[in-house]
DNA sequence: GGCCTAATTGTTAGCGCTAACATATTTTGC
DNA sequence: GCAAAATATGTTAGCGCTAACAATTAGGCC
């Protein structure tokens, strides 16, 4: 027994079991403490609460997760963090999670599928007890990684019409189809479409400028789609090869505030007015976006309530609770701003 | 012995022992080839390995990190993910650090050191091996944390010349400077200094920066200062009160890029010439920075860089290797551009 | 007081994995 | 051909914590 017991722990870390003999009391009683159960008089929890400050206790949650099931871990999946739409939608998930005791275990797929299933899988040996996808197009073996241990999933920023799962978002379709009904309602003619790094809700908000296009009786419009990935740089580029292979463009939805800002800072380098010889228009909302000159006209997307509601989903069902709604549609704003 | 030894894992999840029993080898073995070991036959390798795949066994970090007080995990601090500064930095670290099969639990501090020690104690339930800060500031508690598990610390983007701590990145203080100079060297008479946010790297730029000047035998800048967090909207207000206050200022370093951002689009809006009528500065070298019209005056700083330094000597330090040196400075760039 | 219920505290047995120490098995040197 | 060294594999005992149960104490009521 005397073995079983070490007052000092092996390693040099302050266990439970010092905490314990420090305030006379047992290892479960710590445990307890810590965990904020009730059914601890409040003389034994100071008592414990003391000993673990003064000997600078600090609990270890791999030991906690490996013996009660629970890491408290969620593991949250974004395409990147150099895009300020997941960081924001990040602060908001941190916001809901943080305060429930849970903490993030973060990874970025770089909008790649494979890479996506890559990641979750290294983010598996965390045993979360749930998990957070950006978007709804995964790979099957994605899905299957989720299915034997029957975690919780909520997928964040698009709606998800599968039955049995769970998302948070609004519809990409309709944010494009808004810019589309926008440009119409202000006379435009020739219209272009302008894509980047095309993921799943970049091709969704195409599809929807498309369609309301067509609706209005318009041409379909001029389009340019490049893999690349979406920067201020790369939406110089791209205006640059508009206006060569479509000089009468009349306006252009970039299909993010990226590419509109570069666009935009483009036409100011060439002289080119804004909106009257090229209207612009962006998607997202930006902070930078109702600052230029002029000032971009783009869907505001509500991105960091996303993440709170994609959290708060969530939480609900690692605790067991079904969630009031499957799919929650958070909506958009669509902002005319100078730009077009 | 029959009761330790269940073939299928109470909890539904595949163990170790359960792919040792498929493969016909012993955990150890399973557990040797996960972790990449050599001392193991290509032969018992690959029919572990088979045998892992098609029970789709996933590694538990829990129990890895509790036998072998080892976690593979390393924790980062830094002040916001809102600021692309620490996102270049943190996209720094994670290409070194996933290399090294290590994993990041990150926190954020909102630029208070307080906060910075209350996540640190948080993450420290991680059982990190390692630990990355931003900055040489910290409360004295936050140090204490570290010292009582002898973690190794890497402080990022300022440089510590205390003796036994280790960091990387550049002198603030020298940014602030070269700014300076670089307006003296235009001839700018009356000169100002704006900043928000101030954390010890504002304050460093801008002592660099009046130093520099005072050098230069200038007059003492005018200065506005504010704790609000930095935005390209506080630029822009940030502008109008130095417009007030200082009507004949002719050049204005701002102590970051957002700061500067806001002012350049505030001096479009109101009609204000830059540089001719007022020349602007910021700090970090945004990627909007060269496309906006004026291109921006500003310093270029090696984030990205700084973060996989930083790594990649924390790696070292784990591995109970001597980094080259202790502080490892990587400069900045001055960048002249159309603003001043 | 005596009996019951409720609240509080403790004991025991692992969670899934790996360090440290065995134990085969093969290779090498002469 | 045989001991010594090197390589390959296995056994055992926990890491620090908590679930499940057990035991103890306090409170309530006639």
């Amino acid at each position: 027994m005397a073995a079983r017991k070490p007052r000092t722990s092996v390693r040099g870390r302050v266990t439970i079991e010092e905490v314990a003999a420090a305030a006379g009391a047992s290892t479960i009683s710590v445990s307890r403490a810590f965990r904020g159960s009730a059914r601890l008089s409040p003389d034994l929890r100071a008592r414990i609460e003391n000993a673990a400050a003064a000997l600078g206790y600090v609990p270890d949650r791999a030991a906690s997760a490996l013996a009660s099931a629970r890491s408290m871990n969620v593991a949250v999946l974004v395409p990147s963090i150099t895009n300020m739409v997941f960081v924001d939608m990040l602060a908001g998930i941190d916001a809901v999670l943080s305060q429930a005791r849970y903490q993030i275990i973060m990874a970025t797929t770089n909008y790649c599928p494979a890479e996506e299933q890559r990641q979750l899988h290294g983010l598996l040996a965390f045993r979360p007890d749930g998990v957070l996808l950006t978007g709804i197009d995964h790979l099957p073996g994605t899905l299957n990684l989720l299915k034997a241990p029957a975690l919780p999933v909520v997928h964040m920023m698009e709606l998800n019409h599968q039955v049995g799962s769970y998302s948070v978002g609004f519809s990409q379709d309709e944010g494009g189809a808004a810019i589309a009904r926008h440009f119409v309602g202000r006379g435009y003619g020739r219209i272009g479409f302008v894509a980047a790094q095309l993921d799943p809700r970049t091709l969704a908000r195409g599809a929807g400028f498309r369609r309301a296009l067509k609706e209005a009786g318009l041409d379909a419009p001029y389009e340019l789609m490049v893999p690349d990935r979406s920067s201020i740089a790369l939406g110089a580029t791209l205006l640059d090869r508009v206006l060569t292979e479509c000089p009468d463009i009349e306006a252009v939805f970039f299909c993010n505030d990226d590419l509109a800002h570069g666009a935009l800072f483009r036409c100011q380098r060439l002289g080119i007015a804004v909106p009257q010889r090229l209207a612009i228009a962006g998607f997202n909302d930006l902070p930078a976006s109702s600052w230029t000159v002029p000032a971009l006209s783009t869907v505001a997307t509500p991105r960091h309530e996303i993440g709170r509601k994609s959290a708060a989903m969530l939480l609900d069902l690692m605790c067991g609770r079904t969630p009031e709604a499957a799919r929650l549609d958070l909506g958009f704003t669509l902002h005319a701003r100078e730009s077009s």
